[in-house]
DNA sequence: AGATCAGCTTGACACTGTCAAGCCAGTGCG
DNA sequence: CGCACTGGCTTGACAGTGTCAAGCTGATCT
């Protein structure tokens, strides 16, 4: 929109902020840009209504979440298991750490998926799974990435929403036995 | 509350249409009081506010979720692995037809977690799904049913939600091939 | 120098959830 | 029988929200 759009990072850190606080509910235009400093209409001037502030906000946390399990599974060091577990892990950190964030990536009906600043870091995102999975494939369709990827998406999503008494986050450690499980193979 | 409660039935109904009809954005405590054919603020003699409608809502979707998983169950046969894939299979059209209140069931923030009403469905629900899983389970432990259930879950969560390119849900009769490759033990 | 225009402000509107007060029928008590 | 009472609902108000229209302002360009 403008040479230096310094007003739309701020606005975008201020709604990061309300979330991480606040929740969902607390994230407001309104309160994002009393907190950026400036009146309610402003970000108006930057974003497509609350909607495009929502989307702005996926769009970063995605590259935040890339970076996550990008480092999480250089630091698991070179064999393939503990790469591919490693980065599993990474996928759980986020979740926990950022779990507004989190929802609105993968849930909020509010941001828009057609937006085209989303897809680039929600694939490479995706692409980081995918090669630490590629040591595994027994077949050829893309069957095993997609089993590991629906089998962390699941267990973090289980993990701290569940209205259930059986959750699997309280024996948080379980999840490298369950990937055992499906790695046997 | 009362000895008749019509209009809190009314009002959970009125709620689920909205709902289905335009997303939980839709679901508003003064459209359901409209729908329902009252005032704006009967709703706050039956519930404890939106939250109380939201959880209300929520624990009649435990209910027939587990109808729909019980019968999915029973209509896939006699064959253990028929039956969990059955199960699975009730999982799925259940998050696919019924996205808002699968969303509101599983995610919503504003859903009263510690309500007594919710646990018993909820729990039913997960019960369903563990009995299907123990014939195939190789070790003490419950992981073989949290690894089916974080499964399913995710494949859920992500084929209607998923901002990524490679939608599993694309190509939807993948499950079946999923779950193979995690009972392959 | 004067016109242009992006960026922001101000003000208004409809809509939301929530609270306080009042109405009203049915119930139980004196 | 009469009367106070109470649960269920209405009415009205309030703060907060997103969004739109109009206007201001300062920098840029011709």
């Amino acid at each position: 929109m403008s040479e230096t759009p310094n007003l739309r990072n701020a606005l975008i850190q201020a709604g990061m902020d309300l979330l991480a606080e606040g929740g969902t509910a607390a994230l407001t235009l309104r309160q994002a840009a009393l907190r950026a400093g400036v009146s309610h209409a402003a970000p108006a001037h930057h974003f497509n209504g609350l909607p495009g502030l929502l989307t702005a906000i996926a769009a970063r946390a995605f590259q935040t979440f890339a970076d996550t399990l990008h480092t999480a599974r250089d630091d698991a060091g070179q064999d393939p298991r503990a790469r591919l577990l490693g980065t599993c892990q990474g996928y759980l950190s986020f979740a926990v750490r950022h779990s507004g964030l989190f929802q609105l990536m993968f849930v909020s009906a509010e941001v828009d998926r057609s937006d085209p600043a989303l897809a680039p870091a929600a694939l490479q995102s995706y692409q980081i799974l995918s090669e630490a999975c590629r040591p595994f494939a027994t077949h050829a369709d893309d069957r095993l990435e997609v089993a590991v990827w629906s089998l962390v998406h699941g267990y973090a999503s289980l993990g701290f929403s569940s209205p259930t008494p059986p959750n699997p986050m309280r024996h948080a450690p379980q999840f490298a036995e369950i990937l055992d499980e499906l790695l046997r193979s």
